[in-house]
RNA sequence: GCCCGGGUGGUGGAACGGUCUACACGGGGGCCUUAAACGCCCUGCCCGAAAGGGUGUGAGGGUUCGAAUCCCUCCCCGGGCACCA
């Protein structure tokens, strides 16, 4: 491996020389009363994990490229940086080594914080921030508290992931394929109450924002898709014999004339009911206790829709619209949890329903026409109505329409719109959270912490249970509280919460990070936000934005945020990942590349630059450290040009030569096209045209007479000067060496297009096509000119065989195709 | 199953409908050196000693003077969603 770019190029020394200087200069802080334009430029904040990996750096690298370049641009660039330092793993370390979680996070932190410094990645420190601190925690509390005054946060029953061996409940993702991420037992379903937020107040705000945003289009869809609104509607069926109804929802009430059978969730609250001291009674109480076993993780993924289960439970539906009688079934396809947990069934017009239709042998009625040579038992598209009573023959939307009225005049049901969105399960039974803020008092109540009392500490002196229970639970001092607004004896909720709820308000904090009498001022969250550019992995596509996004319109609406700004995010950027081996780089694979080990050998900006190099950063790429020996060569040749332009070739103090010309002419086209490439987030062709520039550099010195010193000087400036956010370090120092002072605090160089444009062009002669003779050529020919050039060449007169040409096409300046 | 992305040299990747493979990585060769490292230059698939020619962007059709690019059919890879009535 060679050590660094070689010949009086230091690269340990000059990075570290640079980096302090940052620092202590503080050149990228910025306030509220500079008077440049605003930009807030932020990359998602990092679980601190340890030491950094090839992830962070693209991301932090991608996420200082926009702040120095935009700084160049005139701009002020809030920067900052923060850890969300709550959550699972820290906690899951400290059960097994007997470490307090805080302890071995603030190590951690510290050990990413050095690494994010080295390699040249630029914030305003004096915002940094770590949501496991309880001068930030403390706000989370404040928020919870307002929205809970908002009637945003509530407590409700829910069922839940539990795990019997640890003795506590589990988020999805800690239950993946329905086992415990820990112990790998088996979980279970229990109802508990826990803590929600009522983001489905928010369903249709956060379904139309999202035509407003920047971002890109498959995260947007993925939103889009998450919300699921439907429109339809609910209405009421009677049971045979009795006085109870059972609600069903549907979006397409123009095929309920196919009504086949009716489906209960096997959670209904009727179904008890409907079978008590019947001969069913027995057989379906067994198939309701199977279900229940079956943790909804299996019920709902696996791969593909599971076979469909079900049961009669002898009970009648009566359809209301011409008095069929149905039979009722419960059934695992149909979820308790979305729309009424009850559903009519139309075999003819719904492939779910066909399916278990045919489990269950039972008959099937179209409703509506098929189209001409259609020979699918189902049909779910356009057309019109048929065995269908007063909807015969009108379309499905009309029959939609009268179907909905026909309820509505009846009274019994009406147009509804049901949404997937669900509200956010925000209880978490672990310690290493933030503290729920409420106390349950035996004459009160559920009653909220006053605001003056924040805030609720986490105790430090706790002792972790090997089952994984909370310490909290067993911690009298925490436990034992006053309540507020009686004075007896009460105990504190031992929940904490997810730790998406310290995220979904930290870009906001940034905004005013040291304010110790409220979480931020609407004023200084006015002046930054919206984020600018956000920048993060793809993994986030839903959760994380779709929570940020419901806080920035919650806090608005409870009077804390500015008013006017309703999304967080203006511009997203979802970076590809960095894989090895066509799989993800994890430490459980044992495939992590440390990027320490490149700060050493090559330094930050031949690691910065190979990254941005490597292509364009939405893909994923696999991850081959063969490149980074190159960018470094890049940079060494860099360096030996700009500190000794004679290395080039021939260095003359005289008249302007051709060769000063093009190089003129070559830097006013670098310039262009590292402007437009950071505007495309291409990376790779600006490095690869400041390369082929400096390429070009080395062939013109030292062809003819050699160029002016002067010329070459303009050149390497601005080489520097499009390089300086990519590769930091170098071109500081050099650019310091060569005119002193900071490239940084440069402007960003301006280009003249006219003066890009080459003089002389390679003007292609096809026949029929295919490349046949190149001319070179001015750049402002004539199409007759370049007609007779081409009609001229030896090439073409060969092919012509002295006949005439059918047809010349002449693209100037670059093309003549003749077709014979 | 549905919805997005993608398929271009040995590799990462370039390419407003107009020279396919820029820029790199790796390989081969040469120069420099006592030697090596560094550096510099050439090369890049097939035929040919060369000049030159040919094939050629997952497959097959189409539009066009001209297609990696636009249209249709299909195959493969990656990702997301997945019983939401």
């Amino acid at each position: 491996m060679p050590e660094g770019p070689g010949k009086g190029y230091d690269v340990q020394t000059v990075e570290a020389k640079w980096q302090a200087y940052w620092d202590e200069k503080g050149t990228y802080e910025v306030d509220e009363d500079d008077p440049r334009p605003a930009f807030y430029d932020l990359c998602m904040y990092p679980y601190p994990s340890g030491p950094i990996h090839m992830g962070h750096v693209r991301n932090y690298t991608l996420g200082d490229v926009i702040c120095r370049h935009r700084t160049m641009n005139g701009y002020k660039v809030l920067s900052p940086m923060g850890w969300d330092s709550f959550g699972l793993p820290a906690e899951n370390a400290a059960i097994k080594e007997g470490v307090h979680p805080g302890v071995i996070t603030r190590q951690r932190i510290a050990v990413m914080k050095e690494q994010i410094r080295r390699l040249g990645a630029v914030y305003d420190w004096r915002r940094e921030l770590s949501c496991c601190e309880p001068d930030y925690y403390r706000w989370t509390q404040f928020l919870f508290l307002k929205l809970h005054e908002a009637g945003l946060a509530y407590k409700a029953m829910a069922p839940v992931n539990w795990c019997p061996s640890c003795q506590t409940t589990l988020a999805n993702e800690q239950a993946e394929g329905g086992r415990c991420e820990r112990c790998d037992t088996p979980v279970e379903k229990r109802d508990l109450e826990q803590w929600f937020f009522k983001i489905t107040d928010y369903a249709d705000q956060l379904l139309d924002d999202v035509d407003s945003l920047e971002w890109p289009e498959r995260v947007k869809t993925m939103q889009r898709n998450w919300i699921g609104r439907s429109e339809g509607v609910e209405f009421a069926i009677g049971v045979k014999g009795r006085a109870e109804t059972i609600r069903v929802f549907t979006t397409r009430i123009d095929t309920v004339f196919g009504m086949t059978y009716v489906v209960l969730a096997p959670e209904h609250p009727l179904v008890a009911d409907l079978v008590k001291g019947t001969a069913r009674e027995k057989e379906v109480t067994a198939f309701v206790e199977r279900v229940r076993k079956t943790s909804e993780i299996d019920r709902m993924s696996a791969e593909g829709p599971l076979e469909k289960r079900g049961i009669d439970t002898g009970a009648k539906a009566i359809n209301p619209f011409n008095g069929a009688e149905v039979p009722i079934y419960l059934a695992d396809y149909v979820l308790a949890t979305y729309g009424t947990g009850a559903i009519m069934a139309v075999p003819g017009e719904d492939e779910r329903d066909y399916e278990f239709a045919m489990v269950n042998e039972l008959a099937i009625i179209k409703t509506t026409e098929r189209p001409e040579g259609w020979t699918e038992p189902i049909y779910t598209g356009p057309g019109t109505k048929i065995n269908s009573d007063f909807f015969n023959g009108m379309t499905v939307d009309d029959a939609k329409r009268a179907g909905t009225e026909w309820l509505v005049e009846r009274g019994i049901g009406e147009a509804t719109v049901n949404f997937r969105l669900r509200d956010w399960l925000i209880s978490r039974q672990r310690y290493w959270g933030c503290p729920i803020p409420i106390v349950y008092c035996p004459s009160c109540g559920t009653v909220p912490v006053p605001e003056a009392d924040l805030p609720v500490v986490l105790p430090e002196d706790v002792e972790f249970q090997p089952s994984g229970e909370s310490p909290l639970k067993s911690h009298e001092a925490f436990l034992n509280a006053d309540c507020p607004r009686c004075g007896k004896g009460a105990v504190r909720e031992t929940d904490t919460m997810d730790t998406f709820v310290d995220s979904s308000w930290y870009f906001l904090r940034f905004c005013d990070a040291t304010n110790e009498n409220a979480p931020f001022s609407a004023d200084k969250v006015a002046h930054w936000m919206p984020v600018g550019q956000y920048i993060g992995g793809i993994e986030h596509a839903i959760l994380h934005l779709m929570y940020a996004r419901f806080f920035m319109k919650a806090v608005a609406d409870v009077g804390l945020g500015p008013k006017g700004i309703r999304e967080p995010f203006a511009n997203l950027f979802t970076q590809g990942m960095i894989l090895e081996g066509g799989s993800k780089m994890s430490k459980s694979k044992g495939n992590l590349v440390s990027p320490a080990q490149y700060f050493a050998s090559h330094g930050a900006d031949a690691l910065r630059l190979f990254h941005l190099f490597m292509g364009p950063p939405t893909e994923d790429v696999d991850w081959s450290d063969r490149g980074v020996d190159g960018a470094s060569r890049y940079l060494a040749r860099l360096w030996r040009v700009a500190i000794t332009p004679e290395e080039l070739g021939t260095v003359v103090d005289r008249d302007e030569s051709d060769a000063d010309r093009l190089i003129t002419r070559g830097r006013h086209a670098l310039v262009k096209k590292v402007t437009d490439d950071f505007d495309r987030w291409t990376y790779n062709t600006a490095i690869a045209a400041a390369m082929e520039f400096t390429n070009d550099l080395y062939r013109y010195v030292q062809s003819d007479e050699g160029a002016r010193r002067a010329t070459l000087s303009d050149a390497i400036d601005h080489l520097l000067l499009v390089l300086a956010p990519m590769a930091p370090h170098i071109t500081a120092e050099l650019w310091d060496r060569r005119r002193g002072g900071h490239i940084h605090e440069e402007s960003w160089p301006a280009f003249d297009a006219a003066l890009a444009q080459a003089e002389l062009v390679t003007m292609i002669v096809q026949v029929n096509g295919k490349v046949r003779d190149r001319i070179e050529v001015a750049a402002e020919i004539s199409e007759d000119e370049m007609r007779e050039l081409a009609m001229a060449s030896a090439k073409v007169q060969e092919s012509l065989d002295g006949g005439d040409p059918r047809k010349v096409i002449v693209v100037p300046p670059k093309l003549v195709n003749v077709v014979v």
